[in-house]
Order: structure tokens, then C-alpha cells, then sequence
DNA sequence: TGCTGGCACTCGTATCGGATGAGTGCCAGG
DNA sequence: CCTGGCACTCATCCGATACGAGTGCCAGCA
């Protein structure tokens, strides 16, 4: 078990390196912190720690930086969440409050996460199988020709084209618009398959083949794989870093290119409290050097999705966790109100 | 006036500038292209391109690179625009095939775009103005809360949120869809404001207000500013460059996340032909080192948005116009479809 | 007039070596 | 268990040198 003054020095190393991005030594951690204890007897808890496996040294005459593992006990042990400044919040606030639609509240909201914690945003929307069922429309484009609107409790909207085999006149549209939102609105998604699966049997023998391809259509937007849609912004902050990770920016931008890594990365995070991933904790390779900082959102108590941000493994985790909290719960409250 | 081989000396600069990306002498451009002539005569016409500044030489001892104005004499005299290969552009049908919504084809055209070209792709939205309205649809959420959705004919599907002054009715609400679109549906959104300008008038006089703040938000759509979308992929390829390029890529990925950036880059783009900005043609001070291939796209023969590339200004210039104008054709297509 | 071979020259890049200094590990003493 | 001292390791930073690609110019030739 580590005593309190190496964990102190382990806290003062995160601190400094992730302060200069330069790997630390002992005479200038105790200079700049008052540890009341000489370099030497720093040399020798850095010794330990290093033993441990928390932190190492790039060479042999280098100071030391933070490994992975120490990161870890960082955020568990020794780190809380920084609490963003009453200018943050009022900015967050101001930000997001003018948004006319989801669309713009998820923009809104990247823009702004990226521009707080000053690293790579990522905002999942609120996903369908979470929300609920606010109306489903149904529209005519053509007599066989129909288009689906479907408009969740969360503001989202995904809208899908149909070729019907018969052409259904506006009675029948108008008739199985009406009993398929009798059946759905206000439940969640989730359970809608099950709610209308008997749904054609109550239409003309003739009509059921369009019905079906109707509801087909609407379980198919359910689909996990397709139906997440996800913004990423901020990625010119990469750029910050890449004077020492010349090496690893380029499989990182890959990586943020790819909706499922991202689905991925932040579907690991635990639903409820805020999930901090970091270095190799992260199944992709790409992202072996960076960490993940991710929370649910929702306009309840639920999440109905996740947001987070990308950044090095040398971040300011206080801060970004505090900003990525603050971010989440303004999100929440703007969608309760739409 | 340049003769002809020199305007050959200076297409073969830039092709092997292209393909080496490094600066080419005289020697090694007498070997690699069949010119007939000895070193010692490409270095006067090298001598006399400098002087036009079609080329330049970053030091005494180095080769030659072209400059933007050499790269412009080259994109508009001596290249022509690749075709596809016949592979390609099964691949391009077959990727766009698939999409089931206007998102998805947008999103499939960006990837596809910044995969063929293997740079930073930029596809814009159908815009609005340009469109035609297909169905307005107004949704009550609540008794004096409105969704409106609009349908253009090339799929794209905006939605708003309205706060009624006063609760409308089933009927009401019925009887101004059906007004509403009788007058705007085909109609192209650009024409719809006068179109609507005295519908209030026709209803109760307690029912106005709600009318006209639903027309006002209608129209707010419309907003030139606003209601552009732009998606951007492939933004990756970007590190392809830095290995010469560290400085620049910085400020072109700060200037590609802002969307008052992209849109004026496709903007000033030519309505009907293929634009090509090269260098300090644009006007954006980090973009001076790349170009910008856009062209406008449309279901009909009228552009209704436009889409490109964004790479260095050392690009191949063929191929890239060549998958930029086919990939147009090919959305065009698919729009028209749907 | 225009092309060519030759030649001196420039200058960026790569290589090597030594000096510098930050930082360490270890040890003896308090 | 802490501390001061000391020898040692290396990464980094010049400065000098060699190299070589590429040029410009010139005299000669078709």
C-alpha cells in the first residue's frame, strides 16, 4: 500500500506533467509544491511508484511522467470533479438556450464542449429506442408513395420513404395513421414492435400488404446499428498535441471517423454516473494514447444518450469531467423543454 | 507567350511535384518524361517560367515547384479531367445505392467522395431556396404547441417548434395545412413568401395570430444564414500532408469547422461548372496552401447545392475533378430518384 | 537563333563529436 | 526514515565538415 506522501507525490507528478507536458523531476516537484521533504527522499518514492507500475520514465536521465495505471488511481483516488465557474455555467446556459431545433442543440452542445475542455466533442443524439413516441406521421408523397415521420419526446425526427405495392388512399392513411399513434404515442420504442405487430389484421384484406410494408419500415429505423446518430466537433484540437504525438494523431483521426468506434466508445460507458476511460483501457488501438471522458444524458432521470470528449491521456481530468457533467445536465434541461 | 514545350516543361513539373512531392530538377525531368531535349535547355525554359512565376525554387540549390499561378495555367490549359474508371463508378452506385434517407445519402456521397479522392470532402445540403416544397405538415404536440415539418422534393426535411399565443383546434390546424399547401406545394421555397403573405387574412380574426407566427416561423427557415447545412468527411486525410505541411494543418482544420467557412468556400464556387480555387485564390488565410474543387449538384439540370473537395494546393488535378464531377452526377441521380 | 555539354558555385541536409545539464540511483550519515 | 553528496547516464544542443543535388552561365556547334 502506497503512503500519503507518495500519493501526494503521484498527485503532484499528474499535476505538473499534465500543467508543462514535460516529463517531472524531483527537484522541481519539491520546489513547486510544498512537500516539506527533500529531492532525494522524492527520488526514492518516485522509485517506488515507479516499481508499482504508476509512472516511468521515458529515459534514464529523464524525469518521470504519469503511466495509465496512475492516471487510474489519479481520477479514482485523488482527483474530484473541478466545478466549472459561474461565468462557465452562465456561458453554457446563454449557448445552448437559443437553439431552434435538435439538430442545432446537438451542434450547439459539441461546439461548446469542444471549446470548454478544449479537446475533441462527441454528442450521441438521444437515441430511439430510448425516447418515446411523441406522433408518428404519415404522408403522401404519391398515391403508392409514402413518406414516415417519426418525431420523438426528445425533438428527433427521422423521416424514411416508402413504396407501397397497392396505392393507399387518404382514408386508409388517414385511418392507420390514426390507430398505429392510438397504439404508440407516449410509449417508448422500445416496446413499440410488440404493440403493433397484430396491427394489419384489423385493415381489408387488400390493404394489409401496404400496412405491413408501412410497419416493416418504422421497426426498421428501430435497428440499433442504423438508428444512432452521432456529431463530433473540436478535432482541430488534436492539432494542440501533435508537436509530441506527431506518430499517433493521424490512427486517432481515423479512428473519430468511424460512427461505430464512436458508438463503441461511448457505449462503454456506464449509464448512469460519468465514465472515464484511459490509454489502453480503450478497446481501439488507435486510441491507446488518448482518454474518454463520457456521461448520459437525458431530459429525465433516464439517460436517453451519451456525450463526451476525446483528449490525450495528459488531460486535465478535474476539469474536463467538471465540464462534460455541467455540458450533460444542460443538455438534459434544454430537452425537457422541447 | 510561353511556346509549347516550355508549357510542356511545365506540366511535367507539375506532375512530378504531384506524384514525388518533392522539388523536381532538371535532370531528373529530361529522364522521366520523354522531352527530347537535354537538361541544360530545360533549365532555361525553368529560367523563363520563374520569370513568368509559374514556378519557383524554395532554395538556390533545389528543384522547382510551381506556384499557384502555374497550377491555375496548368488546371485551365494543360490537364483535362479523368474519367473514372469503369470499377469506380460501379463503386460509387453501388455505395450510394444503399442510403434509405436524405442524411444517409449525404453522408454516404461525403465518405464515398473523401475516399475516391483521399482528401477532406465537403458536401453540402440541397439548400432550401433552391428547392421545391413537397408538403408542409403541421403537427399538434399540444393544444398551443405546433411541430412544423417541411418536405422539399429532394428529401431534405426540416422541422420547428411553435408556441401558439392561443390553443388551435384539430380543425383549424387541419384547415390551415390544407390551405397552406395548396398554395406552396411545388411551388420553390425562394417564391414561397409572397405566396403566403395574405393567408392570415382568410381566417377567423381570433385565429390570426397563431396563423401568422406559424408563417413567421415558416419563413425563418428560410434564412439564407441558417438554414445551409454542410457535412464534412475524410478530414483524416489531412494528416497524409503534415509530414511537410506541420504549420499549415492547423489553421485548415480550424477553418474547415466552421461552417460560415465551408459554405462560402462551395459558395463561391460557379452555379453551373466545376470551380477550381487554387492557393491564395481563397479567401481564407488558412487555406492558402489548399485548393477547393467544387461543383454543383441537382436532380434536374439546375444545381440545388454543391459539394467538393478541399486539399493541398499540390494535388492531382484530373483525377480529383474527374471523381468530384462524377460523384455530383451520380447524387444528382439519386435525388431525382427519390 | 536555339540547343548542348561543361564547369564552377550555392546551399540544404546529413553526419559526427564534444560540451552541457537535467535528472537519476546509490550510499553513508544523521 | 530522511538527507546531502556524488558519480553516472543520456538526450539535446551546437559547430564543423562532407556531400550532393541542382543551378546559372558560357562557349561552341547546328
Amino acid at each position: 500500500m502506497l503512503s500519503e506522501r507518495r500519493l501526494e507525490v503521484l498527485r503532484a507528478i499528474v499535476q505538473d506533467y499534465v500543467g508543462t507536458e514535460e516529463p517531472v523531476g524531483s527537484k522541481a516537484l519539491t520546489e513547486r509544491h510544498g512537500l516539506g521533504v527533500s529531492p532525494a527522499t522524492v527520488r526514492n518514492d518516485m522509485a517506488a511508484l515507479e516499481d508499482e507500475g504508476y509512472i516511468h520514465q521515458p529515459h534514464t536521465s529523464a524525469g518521470r511522467i504519469p503511466t495509465d495505471k496512475g492516471y487510474r488511481l489519479f481520477v479514482d483516488k485523488l482527483a474530484g470533479v473541478k466545478p466549472l465557474t459561474s461565468a462557465e455555467r452562465r456561458a453554457i446556459q446563454n449557448f445552448l438556450d437559443g437553439a431552434v431545433d435538435l439538430d442545432d442543440v446537438v451542434g450547439r452542445t459539441v461546439r461548446l464542449l469542444a471549446q470548454l475542455t478544449r479537446q475533441v466533442a462527441v454528442v450521441q443524439y438521444p437515441s430511439l429506442t430510448r425516447s418515446s413516441v411523441r406522433h408518428v406521421e404519415l404522408l403522401a408523397l404519391a398515391p403508392a408513395r409514402i413518406m414516415l415521420v417519426l418525431i420523438t419526446d426528445t425533438g428527433r425526427v427521422e423521416q424514411r420513404l416508402i413504396d407501397c405495392p397497392a396505392p393507399m388512399s387518404d382514408t386508409l392513411l388517414a385511418d392507420v395513421r390514426a390507430r398505429l399513434n392510438a397504439r404508440v404515442v407516449g410509449r417508448r420504442f422500445a416496446d413499440v414492435p410488440p404493440l403493433v405487430a397484430d396491427l394489419p389484421d384489423g385493415f381489408e384484406y387488400d390493404d394489409r400488404p401496404s400496412v405491413s410494408i408501412l410497419l416493416a419500415t418504422l421497426l426498421e429505423t428501430l435497428v440499433e446499428e442504423t438508428e444512432e446518430r452521432i456529431m463530433l466537433g473540436g478535432a482541430a484540437n488534436l492539432t494542440r498535441f501533435n508537436h509530441d504525438f506527431p506518430l499517433t494523431i493521424r490512427p486517432v483521426m481515423e479512428a473519430l471517423e468511424e460512427q461505430m468506434v464512436l458508438l463503441k466508445l461511448l457505449g462503454e460507458a456506464n449509464d448512469s454516473g460519468m465514465t472515464v476511460r484511459i490509454g489502453h483501457e480503450n478497446f481501439h488501438e488507435g486510441l491507446n494514447s488518448t482518454s474518454v471522458v463520457a456521461v448520459g444524458y437525458g431530459s429525465g432521470d433516464e439517460a436517453v444518450a451519451k456525450l463526451g470528449v476525446v483528449g490525450p491521456t495528459r488531460m486535465d481530468y478535474p476539469g474536463t469531467m467538471g465540464a462534460v457533467r455541467a455540458v450533460a445536465r444542460y443538455v438534459g434541461q434544454i430537452l425537457a423543454e422541447s
